[in-house]
DNA sequence: CCAGACGTTGTT
DNA sequence: GTCTGG
DNA sequence: CCAGACGTTGTT
DNA sequence: GTCTGG
């Protein structure tokens, strides 16, 4: 699956990437962790990088505990009611929901050893940037019925409202073999040539992109257990570590 | 009709 | 064990 | 994903 | 919002 990335690539390197005209607000992260504002590219504004919250929640949502949803199975992903808007780029009212791409040069796997649990960080072979397939959607809080709120937040129903929560998920799929060993579940990781009709295309074709990506692309190492806590968003944790 | 759910992973 | 926070 | 918390009353 | 269960 995917719970953990990193992205820590030259700001220019990004942008030329992924044919961005504006990377502002973008930092580079070596541990990038669920609920955290992350970069992402959307099929709205898909020229800016966006920073929406890792968790998706559904337009429709209650509160934020009807959402948190970091992952989003292939196999459904068009038939789930928490993705089903998101996935076939369908709005709800002035709430906005579409498909993204989630940037990152590496993501993170922990599998159960005799040792205990060990986390490997898994990258492409030439060590490039590549983009997950992600879905994102736009999130109205339940205004308090103060009148401070009404007053604070503006108009209160248009999507730029600074109270609107931007959240994305990561879709998953089967693994490739390299994956494999470490677990069962995989991100899935969109040949560049896919990125655009993902973002663009029509759902069926979308759906149709969601398949494995090579093995023979793709490397895996162990790192420390120091990337097991999300506040340790360092260089040290990408590093290589030897077992045994 | 209304009420209630709406997710994934991993583990048991 | 289970939930919340990052 | 992992780490860390996991409570109440009363008072400021 | 939309679907399923009662």
């Amino acid at each position: 699956m995917c719970g953990r990335y990193s992205l820590f690539v030259p700001p220019n390197d990004l942008a030329e990437r992924f044919d961005l005209r504006s990377v502002e607000g973008y930092e580079p992260r070596y541990n990038a962790a669920p609920s955290q504002s992350l970069s992402v590219i959307a099929d709205e504004q898909a020229e800016t990088l966006q920073h929406m919250e890792w968790g998706l929640i559904p337009s429709w949502a209650d509160s934020r505990d009807d959402g948190g949803h970091i992952n989003a199975r292939a196999e459904t992903v068009a038939e789930k009611a928490s993705f089903r808007a998101a996935f076939r780029q369908e709005d709800d009212g002035p709430l906005a929901a579409g498909r993204c791409l989630v940037p990152a040069n590496g993501f993170y796997e922990w599998t159960e050893t005799d040792r205990g649990t060990q986390p490997y960080r898994v990258t492409l072979s030439d060590d490039e940037p590549f983009a997950m397939a992600g879905l994102w959607a736009q999130w109205q809080p339940p205004t308090t019925q103060t009148g401070l709120d009404a007053f604070a937040s503006g108009d209160g129903d248009e999507a730029g409202d600074p109270d609107v929560v931007e959240t994305f998920t990561i879709v998953t799929t089967e693994p490739n073999a390299v994956v494999e060993k470490l677990h069962h579940r995989m991100a899935v990781i969109l040949p560049e040539d896919d990125e655009e009709r993902w973002l663009r295309g029509s759902p069926e074709e979308a759906q149709s992109l969601l398949e494995l990506f090579p093995a023979d692309r793709m490397r895996s190492y162990p790192v420390s257990t120091a990337v097991n806590d999300p506040a340790n968003d360092s260089p040290e944790v990408v590093e290589e570590v030897s077992l045994g």
